[in-house]
DNA sequence: CTTGACCCTGCACCACGGTGCAGGGTGCAC
DNA sequence: GTGCACCCTGCACCGTGGTGCAGGGTCAAG
């Protein structure tokens, strides 16, 4: 199985495939004299299993754990769920904070403003808080691969 | 005010300041005869209000754009109503995202490893599913700044 | 033997929001 | 007049997950 029959097998792109061989997520078993990359069937499931972690939110690194893990033949279990809760861990801090971001943009929508010729108050509506230094955390992992969403 | 008092002032970093100016979201009104960059007291309500409106889940571009609208003195509610509706509905798909991966985690680890010597169904449980092609969406905006929270 | 589809490597580039550094100038106190 | 903190510009680089291109080689059909 050529490169090319491998990502359309997976529904990928071929510069996906040899970017993921790159971090060495799936190198190819083989090549031909003519030094053409050669895979397998299970090279197929296992490009669906680094498309589906990542759906799952794990990062290319996190993926390339599990693997690294999975060499031994199984992947531990153990490993999966520790990679597993920590990932869920940070799904739900992500999940919170966008709630906090989306009540505080709430907020800020349902503000009337009365004179649309003043100052309108919403410059100062943001800026007031002091900001905790530590502010603007969050997690830049997982569900990436769209363009940022235009207006 | 010097733009090391600016920066203390807003709790940012100076190359972030520079930064800024160069997206033109926060240009110096004056500069001194020795070409240091001089703000005043509202450029520190402007750079609070930078962050702020990045916590919010809004973009540099976002925040140029409403800064843009502002040059006319007020921000018109009617410009940010247009901007920061967008948003919210950004907002929603990337919590409701998140919300399924979270599902799918959830379930994943849900499962029962009876045998840890066998190839344990987690690579399987990941990848049967074709994957519809439009697969691992999202928006990746917003709530960054972070390292990739580690595992 | 040629054509065309496919493949190879290596490198540069995209967005996003910055950070870091070299090599130099400024401002002020002592 | 010197030391030190601070500032300047310009450029390169970080991580993340890729994409795109140039300049070539391979392979099978016709």
């Amino acid at each position: 199985m050529t490169i090319g029959e491998l990502a359309r097998a997976a529904g990928v792109a071929i510069s996906t495939v040899r970017f993921y061989e790159r971090r060495e997520l799936l190198v190819p078993s083989q090549r031909t004299s003519g030094n053409y990359r050669l895979y397998e069937e299970v090279d197929v499931d296992r490009l669906r299993f680094i498309r589906r972690a990542q759906e799952l939110g794990f990062t290319l690194a996190d993926v390339a754990l599990l693997l690294g893990f999975s060499r031994g033949r199984a992947v531990p279990r153990a490993a999966l769920d520790r990679v597993g809760r920590a990932k869920m861990e940070d799904l739900d801090a992500r999940i919170e904070d966008l709630r906090r971001v989306r009540r505080g943009l709430a907020a800020l929508l349902a503000q009337p403003c009365i004179d649309p010729t003043q100052p309108c108050p919403v410059i100062n509506a943001l800026s007031p808080r002091p900001l905790p230094t530590r502010a603007l955390r969050g997690r830049p992992k997982a569900a990436r691969g769209q363009k940022p969403a235009q207006m």
